[in-house]
DNA sequence: GCTCAAGTGGACGACCCCGTCCGCTTACCG
DNA sequence: CGGTAAGCGGACGGGGTCGTCCACTTGAGC
């Protein structure tokens, strides 16, 4: 545990966490360091010495959007209709990532170093997976629904690229409600729905260097 | 009509293409052009002289990709079955666009001043859009499928993040599967398929400079 | 107040990419 | 052949990001 931060460093960090978040939203997770720092109104030494790496920073910023997915899953683990619960979560979590491209970015990527951050998102996978398995129990999501799958839904949701954020949230709403659609147990059947998926395919998440586009 | 290249400079020409083309698939369209210049074994005059702007060279190298695009849609418009011409374009190019970062940009990408290049997205996007029309009168295409639609597919699909191209693929094979099950008409009936789909967002291209992941 | 460690900001060197410029080379044509 | 213009490569200036270093400032405790 550090010691405390003096009252002027405990502000500074606070005034570098709202820039970030800010600028992260708005231009993805590759914004220059020094952008944040200005905007910030503190040095670069400051923000670097709070934050040895950009990776730090990121998952400092996100780790509360992350914990309310999280807690989306955990709200739709409570929901006595389990399809409804599975639809909500894919619901909200790509309408979030569309709203900020820094958190999707962040979403998709691996932390192997930021333990919190990574048990945050474990843990909601493992919640998802237990609503998984309701859903198809319930006879509402298709048997070969995969864990991988809704790693494809993000990524898919993370590919739209539109001029406004209000585009963008209308596109990821019609591709979310198309998956979602496909995902249904009614409407896989064999009768008038033809051949069977392609096998899933193993998703891993980006890997760092910040690939946006690279690999 | 510009004069005939002295034969070296049509030598070194085809290189240049041929380093660009596998830098540009493998990384994606913004290499540094002196990476390019290295693999082609030429200096960066060279080709900056050929190629002035990266626009021209993206564009000059996937021309043909671009047109064997437009040959398969053609060859979709002859098939006597509208449905499986549409399911076989977007299952074509989709697979095009994973195997081939830079293609996937490329084709996403609004070039201005690339006349030909835009001539030819356009002339296939008009025969797709014949390719559409029938496919609903032939009552396989659910009717309210909007031209955006097959944008919001590619941008979905080039989405898909895999550590190996083959991961890639599948993954982009079970997408693909997911979302024409969904434009089905015969799934997408009031019966058991619930709400209609929210409505379709206005997507345009991305613009330059080249966003990957940027704006 | 006074001390001093914690905190600060901006300058700096290293690196990378862009696109141009210029002196040298070489294919083409007569 | 030999002259010449087209072609060539590498160096270079400009701009940008990274992460460190150091001389100065300031909050906290006595």
């Amino acid at each position: 545990m550090p010691p405390a931060l003096r009252a002027d460093a405990r502000h500074n960090r606070d005034r570098i966490l709202e820039a970030a978040r800010a600028l992260f939203a708005a231009r993805g997770l590759d914004v220059p360091m020094a952008a944040v720092a200005r905007r910030a109104g503190v040095g670069v030494a400051t923000l670097y010495r709070r934050f040895p790496t950009r990776e730090s920073l990121v998952t400092t910023v996100f780790a509360d959007q992350l914990r309310t997915c999280a807690g989306t899953v955990d709200e739709a683990l409570a929901d006595p209709d389990p399809w409804a619960g599975f639809c909500g979560v894919v619901e909200k979590v790509c309408a979030m990532n569309v709203l900020d491209r820094g958190f999707a970015a962040a979403f998709l990527t691996a932390f192997p170093d930021a333990a919190d951050f990574e048990a945050t998102r474990v843990r909601a996978e493992e919640g998802f997976a237990v609503l998984t398995r309701r859903a198809k129990e319930a006879g509402r999501l298709r048997a070969d629904f995969d864990r991988s799958d809704l790693t494809l839904v993000f990524m898919a949701n993370n590919g739209i690229n539109a001029p406004s954020t209000r585009a963008a949230l209308a596109a990821s709403r019609r591709l979310v409600a198309l998956l979602l659609h496909s995902f249904r147990a009614d409407v896989a059947g064999p009768d008038g729905a033809g051949a069977p998926l392609p096998p899933p395919a193993p998703l891993d998440l980006y890997h760092l260097p910040w690939p946006g586009t690279g690999a």
